[in-house]
DNA sequence: ATGTATTTGCAACTGTATTGTAAAAAAGAA
DNA sequence: TTCTTTTTTACAATACAGTTGCAAATACAT
């Protein structure tokens, strides 16, 4: 089920670091590292279960998530769960494009639905956001493993 | 903007959250009554602000909560910004029906899509709950104001 | 190599949500 | 009604997620 992306190297990561302004740290290229090899948002606890015992710094990782997502580079979000969640943006690529998710009510999984097609008809009064196609979708549910 | 919903009387609701096998208190029903009266999913916050002031402890406030939604009198969802917000659910009567909703990234104001079509066309190894519409959509995006 | 602004790592802190508990209240039985 | 049992409340204590302040360390432009 993993999707076969363009996996960066750590050049490569410390250059699109520094291409957004921000300067290329031993802890930033460590969350990019890890969050470009899962393939499904990634949760913030899963990013610190795995650099904290490295020696990452919890704060560090927290400041380190929103830097990276204010300048671009991820996008953070909540499925529906509570739990906050980073992916790699990637959008001057097209790799990982704009896609909606699926949650597991149950077990938490998250499921890229990218070669889902989501049709919205607006009526009168909704926001216009809606009608300019300017919005994400996310969907909630029990995936089939919790479901059976 | 305001729905046009049927606001229970408070006799009915005690009745109805005795149906679900918990016992009727003050609590409950001040907490049925405040939600029942707001035309959005409401936040954790917004009840608490409402009720504690009239002496509600905050605690029994959040066991209310679970329980409300635990017997399936409440919703209970993450609209995307990491807020709780709960919402009656009401479905034996057809009231408030399932709908999705539209969250403003900005603002964090909630927009009930009762009107809106959604149409998810599921591919080939998407979760089985897509393709049997057992699932909850949410929209987020900017609303009219924040966009402006 | 040097200087300066950024970033780190640690600790302290804030706010949200949960848990333990004795006392109070609800529902059912007598 | 009054009694009895079980649930629920209210308060306190606690756990946890996330943030902030700041001195020391680091990145990187010069």
């Amino acid at each position: 089920m993993k999707k076969d992306k363009a996996v960066r190297s750590i050049a490569e990561l410390r250059t699109l670091i520094r291409s957004t302004g921000l300067r290329s740290t031993g802890p930033r290229v460590a969350v990019l590292q890890w969050i470009q090899q899962a393939d499904t948002p990634i949760s913030h606890a899963e990013i610190a279960d795995a650099l904290e015992p490295a020696g990452l710094d919890r704060a560090t990782l927290y400041r380190n998530l929103i830097d990276l997502t204010d300048v671009g580079l991820l996008s953070r979000t909540d499925h529906g769960d509570h739990v906050w969640r980073f992916e790699l943006r990637d959008n001057e690529r097209g790799q990982t494009e704009k896609h909606p998710h699926f949650t597991c009510l149950d077990c938490g999984d998250v499921e890229c639905l990218s070669d889902t097609s989501i049709e919205v008809s607006a009526p009168y009064s909704s926001p216009s956001a809606i009608k300019t196609h300017h919005f994400e979708v996310q969907l909630t549910g029990l995936c089939d493993r919790c479901a059976a």
